[in-house]
Order: C-alpha cells, then sequence, then structure tokens
DNA sequence: TGAATATATACCTTGACAGGAATATTCCTA
DNA sequence: TAGGAATATTCCTGTCAAGGTATATATTCA
C-alpha cells in the first residue's frame, strides 16, 4: 500500500501502468510513446517493479513488462470502507458540528447559573 | 488525482484521513491519536486540504477537520478500467509473448532460407 | 569472437519535502 | 483588554528522489 501509492504519486509513473494496461509493452517501446529517457524508464520500471505493480519478461535481449493485479486489488480494496460511508459523510459533520455547539452552550449556560 | 496520491503517499497523512473516515475530529484530537506534534499534524491537514481531501470548519478556537468524498471518488474512477482488464490481464501477456516469440522465430527461419 | 541492440546501473547534482523548535495568529472569556 | 487555549506559520536542517550523462551488462548475430 505504501510502496504503491508512492508509486503512482510519481506522473510518469502513472503513465507507464496506464500504457501497460493496455498491454505488456518492451522497455523501448515506453521510452517512445511517453518520450523520456531510456534510463528513467529504466529507474521508474525499477521502482514499479519493487512496489509489485509490474513484472519483466525477458524475450532476447528485450524485457516485456506487463502489469500485476495485485496491488491494484489492494488499493482498490483500501477505498472499501470510503466507498460505503461516502453518503454518510455530511450527515455526519452535520452531527459533530451541532454536537459541539450544544456542548458549547451548555458550557456557557451551566457557568453562568 | 496527482494531489490526491501525493498527499496519501505520505503515512502520517493517510493515517489522518483513516482517523477521519471514522468521524470528523478537530486537530488537538489528532494530536492526541497519532502521536504526533502539533505543527506537523497542522502542516499535513494543509497538504490534505489543498488536495481536497479534508475540509475545516471552524468551532470557536478549535478547526473541526472532516473528509471531503471527491478525491477519493475520483482515485476509485481511477480504478475502474483496471478493475475491469483484471481477468484478462495474463491472459494478454501470454499473448503478446507468444507473439513475439513466433516473430523471433519467423525472423530467424526467414533469414535462414 | 566482435559488433550491434536492448536494457540496467552508477554517479552526480538539484529540488522538494518532512520533522524540530520557536513564534505568530485567532478566538474566547474573565 | 489581558491572558489563555487552539491552531497556523516560519525558519532551519537533513534526507531522499528524480533527472542527466556516461557506462556496464546481456543477448543476438555475422
Amino acid at each position: 500500500m505504501q510502496a504503491t501509492l508512492s508509486a503512482l504519486a510519481e506522473p510518469n509513473r502513472r503513465q507507464i501502468v496506464e500504457l501497460l494496461r493496455r498491454k505488456p509493452r518492451a522497455v523501448g517501446e515506453i521510452v517512445e510513446r511517453l518520450g523520456l529517457r531510456q534510463p528513467q524508464v529504466s529507474k521508474h520500471l525499477r521502482v514499479l517493479s519493487e512496489a509489485g505493480l509490474v513484472e519483466a519478461h525477458p524475450v532476447a535481449q528485450q524485457r516485456i513488462y506487463s502489469l500485476r493485479a495485485q496491488p491494484l486489488r489492494e488499493l482498490d480494496a483500501w477505498l472499501e470502507p470510503y466507498r460505503r460511508t461516502w453518503d454518510e459523510r455530511f450527515n455526519q459533520l452535520d452531527d459533530v458540528l451541532r454536537d459541539l455547539k450544544r456542548k458549547d452552550k451548555e458550557k456557557r449556560d451551566g457557568h453562568g447559573k
């Protein structure tokens, strides 16, 4: 989760991931398509790889990188509890604010007795 | 999306977000619960706020921070296309690899004719 | 084996960012 | 209006990560 999020926080890496979503590609293809330099692409792929987001499959001198589902699934799972509370959110806020103002008033009144 | 991901990439900020998922809280509460120093919490809240992930509601000298749904919804939306291809992923990889090896073989054979 | 291709790594430099400590700001209440 | 509580901001420092360039590694083929 940690590794996944920081890997995805970098714009070029996110582009790589989006590119690999369509299909696996060799490093050179990524370099071409994104207009980045080869060493930086390799470095980004390394980070993505260590985060488990991609994996490499050697074919001759090429290395075909493909997306791995698991980390994104975990991100999806992390979002799950939020999905559930989306609708209640603002109501909760209202509750808390009303509550705080009530306590505030009580404090004031109680003191003035 | 960019702001959302980099905001969430920081562990303490993610903890803050998770804390606010349950209910809105004042800065002091967050400080207590997470055992962080007040200035750092304020700073993290600033980043989260600029990313639109939280918003502040003043009550007396306190500022009650609550979660905003939108950025997380967008993150969820970003994941959508991935959710759809999760099942096909490995098949795609197989296809591409098979294809590459075929081309490779053809090149070799064609040359040897 | 040597050249060519595809990719990875090393090294350097620079900028962004997080924490620490002190201080400023805002609002409330006596 | 002074003092206190809650929070924000500033300044400093160290660390880390990204890009640039050069170079190493691996694989194929003549």
